[in-house]
Parts: C-alpha cells; structure tokens; sequence
DNA sequence: ATGAAAGCGCTAACAA
DNA sequence: TTGTTAGCGCTTTCAT
C-alpha cells in the first residue's frame, strides 16, 4: 500500500529543494527545463502528487466548490448538478455537495459546514431560504450564486430561465389555440420561479382579455398536485378548465396521469396540458408534454462563469441577474394553434 | 465581511490557551466545564468555527467521501445519490462528487484528482472500469465500495442488489403468467448488475424448461433500447415474444414506448414488460411498470456502514459482498398469473 | 486539566 | 532560477 509521498522525498531523490518541486507543480512559476525533468521523474518514480489540502491552507484556494441542493425529485436538477459538476471539474473545481433537504434539519447548520471547508465558491439549487443563506455566505466573503431561483434581494447573483417570458409564451401559445378556460397549477409559493412563471402567465393573459378560469396549487410535489389536478378537473363538464399550466414538468407528468386515467378525459381533445423544464420524460412518447425547454447547458455555464468572476475578481465582479430565455417545446399534450406543427418526439 | 477566525483568537478573548480552545472542539478530549463555557462563549462571540482542512492535514482525516458516478440518466442514480448524501451528512462527513463520464476523459485522471483531496474514503456507483479504480484506490490506502457493482476480484466491498434473484424472480413471474416466448433486453455487458440480472433469468427459466425466445443489448441507454424493441418486436406475429423482461426501468419505459406507440401493440394484452430498479416513473400511471425494486435506503445503509468499518478499523474489516433482495413490485405491465393481484399504484 | 511546542505538507516572500 | 525561511490553522505529545 503505497503510503503518502511528500514534496520533501520528492526533493530528495531529484536532488533539488522542496520549493523547486512545489514550483513545478504550480503553473507559472519559474522552473529550468532541467529541474523540471528530474523533478517530474522523481515525482514519477515515486508516484508523487501534491496535497490539495495542505495547498489549500496556505493559498487560500481550496479549489471546492460547495453545491447545496434541496432536493433530485425534479429530474431537471440531476442533469444540471451532472452539467454543474462537469464544468467546475473542467476549470481544475470540484463540487461538496450539501443536501439541504429532508433530514439535514437546520438548513442554517448545513451552512456552518459548509463554510467550515473552506470552499472558494457556493452554488445554491432550489433551496428554500435561499436569500438568507447567500447573505451569511457573502458576509462570510464567500461568492454565492443562486441557480434556478432568483430574488429581490439586490446584492446577490441569480442564474435563471426567463420564467415570466416563459410563462407568458405558454399564455399565448394556449390563447391562440382557442382555449377560453385556463387553468394554472402553480409550485410552491416560495420559489420565485413559481411567481415568476405565474405572474407572466396571468400577464399574457389578461393581454389577451383573459382571466385565470381555475387556480391551485400543488407545491411542486407528486402527490399535492395530483389532488390538484382532482379539484379542478373532477367537476362538471363547464365547469372543467379546456387547458391548463402546470408550473413544472415533474407535477405536469402527475396531472396528466389524473387527468388520462382517473378522469378519463383525453389530452389534448379535451384538455390541454403545457408544463415548465423540458426534463427528459417530456420527451417520453407516453407523455409528449408541450413544455417551456430550461437551457441546462447555457445556465450551468453562466453560473460557472458568474461564479468564477465573483472568485478571481472579487472587487470588480459585480452581482446580476442573469435570465435566459427557454423556446416553447410543442409537442401533442396541447391543442396546436393553426399554423403550429409538433417537434419530432425524442430529439 | 466576517474575517476568518482562529482559535488563536478564541483563546485570546477566552483568556486560555489555543490548545485549550481545540480541545473545546474534540470531541472526547479533557476539558475542565469551566474552561469550556469560557471557550464556547467566546468562540460564538466571534462566530469562531474550526477550520476542517487545517484538521485534517494534522490528523490524517479530511471527512471527505469521494462519490464517484457515472451517469444520473437512470433516475436511480439521483434517488442513491442524495440518499447517500445524507447518511454520510448525519455522520458528519460530506461527499465531494467526481462525475467520471462524458467530459471527463480518462476516469484515471478523475483517480488522481480524488485521491489529491486526501478523502478518507471512496464510493463507487455506476462507474465503468470500477475493479481498475478500486484497486487503485487500495493501493493508496484508501477504502472503497462499490455500489450497484460487484467485481468477481476479491479484496473489494460491494453492494448491490441481489440480481441474480431478481432474474430469476422475473423469470418465474412471467413463466407463471403463462408466457411462452420470454425475450430478454441487456445492458452493457460490462456492466455486473446486467450480467447477473440475465443470469438469473436464463436460469430460472431453464429450469421451467424454457429458452430465451430472443436476445437483445440496449446497453442501459434509451435510444438503443428502442432500437433493440423494434428489432425484437418489429417482426411477424408469430415471431414475436409475448412478454419481455428489460435490464433496467430506463431502458424498459423506452421499450414499452416503442411496442404502445410506435407497433400499437397493447401491454399487457400482447406483450408483458417487467423492468429493474422501480424508479419513481415506475409507479407512474402511464407506465405501470411491474419491476423489481432495489431497496435504496437499505443499500445505502450498508455501503456507509461497510465504508466506516474499513475507515474506522481498516485493519480487522473485510471485505464482503452485499447482495439485498429486493421485492418484486406487481403493477399492470405484465399479465397476473392466477392468483396474483397488482400492488396500488403510487406507493 | 492545562499550556508550550512540534509539526501536518505545502506556498510564498525573500535572498542569493 | 534556486534555496532558505516563515508560516497557513489546527491536533497532539509532553510536561507541568
């Protein structure tokens, strides 16, 4: 069993200093070519790499990036958090993940630890509290940036879909295929997204000379928005919405389940159903859920990019709001306006 | 902006020594009552909390667990993942993720890389090439467990399902259910869990005196499993299976997509589907999956307890292969056998 | 029970 | 370019 290897047996056997060895493996420091050959080759020979911890220490810099996720249910998190990780292992980062949900009680302690390692940078996923949390972290000097939430709170940089365009693209998109009866199913209130997406939705709508026809709530859960799905649709034929907004996928997919198979109803001959995030499942023939896409890729790299602005340049680096616009996915779960044709299922 | 606090001004505003202070902060260290309220009063005063990379380049443990991961497309993976994430939290240790797929490169590299942050310990789950890591990883002392992986080398835990049963639990649910051209969807053969999965399958259903009617790979992917449903069931009538047993629940929504909407067969009424894993979409009415469920929580357990016994007493734990049954979990999928009654839905 | 002192493995001035 | 030196913040003997 290979027992740790030091700097000081690498200079020993290269027979150099230990700072000579500490400056070949730290870029742009000034080495000959030729202490960096025997260097190397000892370092080599003995399978020598350096103690990021030990490094950490002195620098500063432990090159950790703390993830706190309050939850994977929503399965656009599992890609963004692969995506998240992927590109901050790219630039030489890696991600401390912190659960903030279930068990983890106190979201205040999960905090503590995470300062508690020092990381260079804390990236906030769907968590609840996010506002305070981000300010102990930048009282703390640590660079935060929200991903997926955003706040009124001034001071602390935000990476998001455009939620209000989006909600109100879902709007129009519904106005124009006739419907005179929408409804919305809205996420947990907390979120900004939720409010968001609602308040560009109800926007559009009222443009167009609408109201909301229905309004629930299901909490962005399984369960909660089935029994949503259950109040507003389980009624009389007029009664019943001819379309309706669910402010995610993942309660979408439960909706339509209620709709389809508890009610029999028929999606879109009868319903209409648009949700938010295009996670893979939309894409599932058994679903084909028009949807507001969430461009993983463009915010991950805005969040990484924001992030690292706020490490190397803390003094410059100024907080922003970043918003990128997600396209209309259509697909069948809702009745195509004249002139709209449905995207080719599974791309 | 809160500065960074040490224990040295902790002892100083507390009147005590710096070690003194540390000791406050070790558990099961000799601290007089007296000197400890002195201490903790000042430490919060301060906001003083202890500097974990520091603790760990003296003391030799970092509290970090590498979790290495290839993928988070099987909806599986997240589930374990943040499963795993808080067993390791309550025991005051954090996960620090390598995701060793797509960009990443060389998975040697992602080695180094984790074993450069002096982790105290190493999962890994779903990773290709696992039996080359792990013995990397004992090499340099660090303890490791597969999960959702096992390795015919000995000298590494690992934790999986018990496949094998499952195989065959499926075999004789779907011989009972009458069926009597069982064909057989793989994964990636590289993969432990597939091989056993199919193993286990080809056995039981030998011993009911049948063969596999026919065989396909859809290497745990969605679009090649699709591609494996059409070559399998795109066929005449008489050649085509009656029922079909897929290697994981990702793969099977995608067959089952295919034989539903693409062949307009009916499931069950033309063809059985059974899957492995009873990821959440499993229970989704739209799909209705009859699978076997890999018991998380019960896996989990076992790879964090079997990981602290190798960090905690590297010196008396073995290693030892975990195989836990899991149930199989009867929806609508597949035809009943006599006497067998579908679960409800959405448990 | 407590303090003094010696490092953990490394980087970053500072000289040379 | 290179070696010497001084710590980073903490735990852990070793005395007291």
């Amino acid at each position: 069993m290979a027992e740790k290897v030091t700097s000081l047996q690498v200079a020993q056997l290269a027979g150099v200093s230990q700072s000579a060895v500490s400056r070949v493996f730290t870029p742009g420091a000034s080495v000959s070519k030729k202490t960096e050959d025997k260097v190397r080759k000892a370092a080599t020979q003995l399978g020598y790499r350096p103690n990021v911890l030990a490094r950490a220490m002195v620098s500063g810099k432990s090159r950790i990036i703390g993830l706190v996720v309050g939850y994977l249910d929503n399965y656009f998190y599992p890609e963004a958090l692969e995506k998240l990780s992927n590109a901050l292992q790219e630039q030489g980062y890696h991600v401390l993940i912190f659960m903030a949900s279930r068990s983890a009680g106190n979201i205040d302690d999960v905090m503590e630890e995470i300062l508690d390692y020092q990381v260079d940078g804390v990236i906030l996923a769907s968590v609840p509290m996010s506002s305070d949390i981000a300010m102990r972290c930048q009282q703390a000097g640590v660079p935060v940036v929200l991903f997926n939430r955003s706040q009124d709170m001034d001071g602390i940089t935000t990476v998001t879909s455009d939620n209000y365009a989006g909600g109100r693209k879902v709007a129009e998109f519904l106005v124009a295929g006739g419907h005179r009866q929408i409804a919305y199913i809205a996420g947990w209130q907390g979120a900004s997204t939720q409010r968001d997406r609602e308040a560009g939705f109800r926007a559009a709508l009222g443009e167009a000379g609408q109201d909301l026809f229905r309004h629930d709530v299901g909490e962005f859960h399984t369960e909660d928005a089935r029994a949503a799905a259950r109040r507003v649709f389980d009624v009389a034929p007029d009664d019943r919405p001819d379309a309706v907004f669910v402010a995610n996928d993942h309660m979408a997919f439960a909706v339509m389940d209620v709709i389809r198979f508890e009610l029999g109803l028929r999606i879109p001959e009868d319903v209409s159903v648009v949700g938010y995030d295009d996670v893979p499942p939309a894409g599932w023939p058994a679903y084909n859920l028009t949807t507001i896409r969430q461009r993983a890729n463009l915010m991950v790299a805005e969040t990484v990019a924001a992030l690292f602005e706020h490490i190397d340049t803390p003094a410059t680096a100024k907080p922003r709001k970043v918003a990128i616009d997600g396209p209309l996915v259509v697909r069948t779960s809702a009745r195509l306006p004249k002139g709209w044709t449905p995207q080719r299922t599974n791309t």
